[in-house]
DNA sequence: CTAGAATTCAAACGATCGTTCCATACAGTG
DNA sequence: CACTGTATGGAACGATCGTTTGAATTCTAG
């Protein structure tokens, strides 16, 4: 399935982003990875360690790139002279959905990361607040920032169910299929704004 | 844990329930489920057939009422002169989250609920979907009503967004927790009050 | 070319999985 | 009393799990 020329590790990334999206962390068993990945089944222990460490590392090799591009968008808008809601929003958003639309695979990781989120694994939520409470609170400030008739608590309530909103969006959890006529960037667009629209005017909301 | 004083299937569907939501379908055992529920081994297949029926029960056990909860609200809600967006989106919020802080142990299965969407299995989506598509058909109606603004493609788009967030929001993924001096009553019905605000201003948006 | 490190390989480990079998216990019925 | 159907019990089935081992192989530096 995966092209021999890549390294071995890449490939056992790959296949193992791919199986746990379709059958969660739990139900993809590292045969069924070694063999997508076309690689010994020693290979996972050999350059991973674990099935608990390969998941951590499934996650690193994503995360680490969108939470730079998420706090580089956010730092743009930051530095304009004027902003608004939709625009911390979309800094938030859309490099998400970017992911969730690449061409390498990334497809597959969004839907991992809705399960991570439905998964009460410890380690699992320790690993993701170590990498993302950073980022976290930078678009808390800033969101604050904007909306300043809203107490903290209230800004919590709302923000959680915008992530909420995003991560379902985002693993395209619904029943919306893509229209014939559109291409998957235009409809991933499509879903960045009315999702953008959506959680702007909830925040908003009097 | 159970008290032995209920029948073996009750006692191994609330095991079942408690486990599949801390664990997953996958990553909870039946002998975890048959140690919890203090029967044997052998009771889940004599009186659910496998595990993946015992699953399907579990589901269905919660799922039948609150459809007719659902369902029940909504006809209240159209029977009156005047209603509006707030007054569906309540009939569709508020028996979820009622559910969620029932005291027979109903918290646990909106968890299991939200593993559900995240699981893309198919016979899982299959029987959610013979249980839940007349009841999404009617509130679909029902908010076409009240949007006549919004074609029937947006209006989709934007609903898909609300279940997404009540999803969310009902299994608790958040890191909101209850203030101290509220009881659990107190703190789902805010979530319900700021849910629906927060819905019912994104889907009026312009 | 060769020594040594790095990687891949087939095979097996013990543990645990869902499921099945059959004996047993206990009702209600004749 | 014996008979029948329901329920529970312990034990084991074959399959699969994550992990480990040690030899074979490939790569790399001197």
């Amino acid at each position: 399935m995966n092209a021999p020329h890549f390294s071995t590790k890449q490939r056992i990334l790959d296949s193992a982003e791919s199986l746990f999206a379709r059958h969660g962390f739990a139900g993809a068993s590292l045969r069924q990875v070694t063999a997508s990945a076309q690689v010994n089944l020693a290979a996972v222990n050999y350059h991973f360690g674990s099935k608990e460490n390969l998941i951590n590392e499934v996650f690193r090799r994503r995360l680490d790139s969108l939470n730079e591009e998420r706090l580089a968008a956010l730092a743009a808008v930051l530095k304009r002279p004027h902003f608004g809601l939709e625009d911390i929003l979309d800094a938030f958003v859309r490099p998400a959905l970017a992911l969730s639309m690449a061409h390498d695979g990334g497809a597959g990781f969004v839907r991992v990361l809705a399960r991570a989120f439905a998964e009460h694994n410890e380690r699992l939520r320790k690993f993701l607040h170590d990498n993302y409470s950073h980022v976290l609170k930078q678009f808390v400030a800033a969101f604050a920032q904007v909306l300043p008739h809203l107490d903290k608590q209230e800004l919590y309530w709302r923000l959680d169910i915008v992530s909420g909103a995003l991560t379902y969006a985002m693993a395209d959890f619904g029943v919306i299929k893509r229209r014939p006529g559109m291409s998957e960037l235009q409809h991933r667009d499509l879903a960045a704004e009315h999702l953008i629209k959506f959680a702007a005017a909830g925040l908003k909301a009097g």
